[in-house]
DNA sequence: CGGATTTGGTGTAAAAACAACAATAAGCCC
DNA sequence: GGGCTTATTGTTGTTTTTACACCAAATCCG
């Protein structure tokens, strides 16, 4: 225990919040931990950050080890830094978020190893060190972003109906099933800001009437943004 | 340098933005450098943490030891960790915003140790390290925060003009001095909120027709914030 | 003392945004 | 074809936002 702590003296590391976005439900990517301390609990997947490494490369790392995916949506949060946070020693570590796509999720050689599993926010239960913490401020700030940008689409595939727009929506801010929003309001908003495509194709293999598929245009956005344009749910 | 590269192989700051409103213009305190690096240049208040102090603790403390203040208004912002930010070897630094009542300011020891001193945002030139994208980013932080949430008056004095408060918002989301919020509707949306009290005294020592002063009522706010309320301007 | 100067304080009407609400359409399954 | 399931679309009343101009109260100065 003492090498250990000597080498904990003091050290910063990230901590990745992984969101996505399936059966109309927001899931939370967790590790279970394979050693001391906190063996067996699940938690968020995080590393040290090398001494030669930026923060955000450090995040980037962490979520490509786990997930093989590169260039996703990522966003810091907050640094946690409570004396005691760590039991081993001083570690001080970045709070990360990301929104991928869980459909290009792919199991890595270190999501197996690590036991990565999806877990919908609601199932989470007590997790190692302050992660709990970590997740609850990281759900906060995803539930404020996605209200004034663009993030939603990131937890979507690139074509999607308006109904999984609308379901990404209402389990996100978690509203209640009944009481979430009015499907033509939300339609007419959405539709007026004028950054959505309609697809020529349409949803396939549903048995029922197939709906029309979206796609979100950036460059149309950006440009909006460059005018003064902000967006805003 | 090489003894100074050892100490400083990985280590962890704060940085602190300490935000004043004064003369109708938002202020930034600034301290010159007395060591290398960057000696003489103008950077950020900030220290390295302390083995055993939480970073909240240690910005408190930085603020405190600048200003003789305790218990105002402090915020994290965003950490930034660019592994050649600091010109001898690594070190991440936590920047926070704070906002204090000018008037409270008072010199201490260390403040003319490091002659602090009060800039205007437009006026503040090159900074030590990366010191110029931290104010930015914090003051994007402030800007964004003042719309929705009541920190405003954590700048004003304890009883204020709605002439000032308005000046504040104009001053702090820098709008151009004619195109700004127009006076009656900027009165009738604050004085709706219900969160302002009307003191019984007014305004002294103008040359003109005097204004009442209001105070900020956070007990009915926290009040309203209980009930699902939410500020915003 | 009276007029000039300066800032404080107030209301209304038009436009835009929002909220509430239900009936028809299009495909699949049998 | 009939039943099932989800998709799609408009209107109306209410609230919120915006735009806009005049009188009031105090000091200053002649």
């Amino acid at each position: 225990m003492s090498e250990v702590e000597s080498f904990f003296k003091s050290a910063f590391s990230v901590d990745n919040v992984i969101f996505g976005f399936d059966g109309g439900e927001l899931k939370v990517l967790l590790i279970q931990r394979g050693a001391a301390p906190f063996r067996g609990k699940w938690a968020l997947p995080g590393d040290l950050v090398y001494p030669n490494e930026d923060l955000d490369t450090a995040a980037e790392r962490v979520l490509e080890q786990l997930t093989g995916l590169r260039g996703v949506y990522l966003e810091q949060v907050r640094t946690f830094g409570a004396v005691d946070r760590h039991p081993l020693g001083r570690v001080i570590t970045v709070a990360y978020f990301s929104l991928i796509k869980i459909s290009d999720f792919t199991l890595t050689p270190a999501s197996f190893a690590q036991s990565a599993r999806w877990h919908t926010i609601s199932e989470v239960g007590e997790l190692a060190f302050d992660h709990n913490e970590i997740l609850d401020i990281c759900l906060q700030r995803l539930q404020r972003k996605v209200r004034n940008a663009p993030v939603g689409f990131e937890l979507l595939p690139e074509k999607f109906t308006l109904t999984e727009l609308q379901q990404l929506y209402e389990s996100v801010l978690n509203l209640p099933k009944n009481k979430g929003l009015d499907k033509r309001n939300f339609r007419k908003k959405i539709l007026s800001m004028n950054v959505l495509v309609e697809c020529a194709e349409m949803q396939e293999g549903v048995a029922h009437r197939p709906a029309k598929l979206y796609q979100f245009d950036r460059e149309r956005y950006d440009q909006f943004v460059a005018e003064g344009y902000s967006f805003d749910i």
